[in-house]
DNA sequence: TAAATGTGTTACAAAGAAATGACAATCAGC
DNA sequence: GCTGATTGTCATTTCTTTGTAACACATTTA
């Protein structure tokens, strides 16, 4: 079943459309603004499609659309605008919404252009990407069509254990390759890089499925 | 077969490109002042393009661009510039054009862009230029229908981002590759290009969208 | 069960990378 | 030579990453 974000700061608009969606047979999440709005959406990968009030507290709509864009170029983005804007502001400042809708709506509308971008998504873009994959040219994860964005040193740990194709790989071969033969500080280094690299890779950073733990020896890393 | 309206007012020019076009196998209209080619394309709105000289008498085409562009948003347009004018020129007025040619234009170069264009028009419905590329030939960058003249250092480097597709580019290749493996000065210096094409290129430079910041490594080019 | 050991989690400060802005040198065209 | 654009240097600011330490929790072992 298909995951819906809403992001609309006026908490009976909100409510209206949820309560709309669900009846429709849809998962909805909820955010009451943009920052919380991605903070959902990187909690819920699988979401398929975010509708997207453009006036909201904080960073706007059309800033929102945009950092969601930088990351995932699959997912369907609907914006509701207010019918008082002017055209051109809405014209201009659209970076990768898929469809509007202009308040006042009617939910009949509302939710036949959501199951038209739901189909259109399923059908003409590439089906969701599954699985989760390192991309070597860009030094990030791909996870559901998703950019994680990795720093060097997660990079590299993230590369041995890719490396190893599915073996468990030692804790102390992952310290002398990352920090050296010679390195002086404390061994732990490596928990702490991991437990860096679960919260981002991880759906669930403290019940992990991709970085496993083997105990007494190391990690390994489930594709 | 695709009609193409060319709007030029030296009779010679003009007569040259018909024949060319005409001889590639597409129904050529042809217009000598800018009001005369807001007419004839009234009469054919099934055209699929404009080549469209910028110095006309009487109203020039930054403003027939404006005036098609008012009333259609598909059909494709093509700006003829002199080498002479003023960069600014370029810079301001341009609204809507889909590439621009600088005369003197060789023939093949022109009927290779106008094919390019007719196909992206056909293929994609929307042909009205969202993104933003880098036109070879003129060595600047066209974003939203504009163009944006780059330093011959700036063009080398989004040249370099550019052919690597969307891949991470490491910080030292680009040096190496514009500065030679045996630069003196200070690698900072790709770092402080970077942030002159941004402030050319991007809306926000200090939020980038287009040339993105891989950290600990270079940059990546997205278009 | 208690101690010993391995691992998870978090906060914090230092180091390092990148962004930024100002300035001087260089070069091209006039 | 003058003017303006381009280019490189540098100091400063801003932000991310990274290692450390302290403590919590889990597993093993005696």
């Amino acid at each position: 079943m298909e995951k819906i974000l809403v992001i609309e700061d006026e908490d009976n608009i909100r409510g209206f459309v949820i309560v709309h969606l669900k009846r429709e047979g849809f998962i909805v999440l909820e955010a009451a603004s943009g920052e919380e709005g991605l903070r959902v959406l990187d909690e819920n990968p699988d979401t398929s499609l975010v509708l997207l009030d453009i006036m909201l507290p904080g960073i706007d709509g059309f800033q929102v659309a945009e950092e969601i864009r930088k990351h995932n170029q699959t997912i369907g983005i609907i914006m509701l605008t207010a019918k008082t804007m002017e055209s051109d502001q809405v014209h201009g400042l659209n970076q990768g919404a898929d469809d509007y809708i202009g308040k006042p709506f009617n939910l009949n509308e509302l939710t036949a252009r959501v199951h038209s971008l739901v189909r259109r998504i399923r059908t003409h873009q590439f089906p969701k990407q599954t699985g989760i994959r390192l991309n070597r040219a860009e030094r990030c994860l791909i996870k559901g069509g998703n950019a994680i964005e990795l720093s060097p040193t997660e990079y590299q740990i993230l590369s041995i254990l890719d490396m190893a194709k599915g073996k468990a790989v030692n804790r102390n071969d992952i310290l002398d390759e990352v920090w050296g033969l010679d390195f002086p500080g404390d061994p732990k280094i490596v928990d702490v890089n991991i437990r860096r690299i679960r919260q981002k890779v991880e759906d669930n950073p403290s019940d992990p499925k991709y970085i496993e733990t083997v105990w007494g020896y190391g990690y390994k890393w489930r594709k």
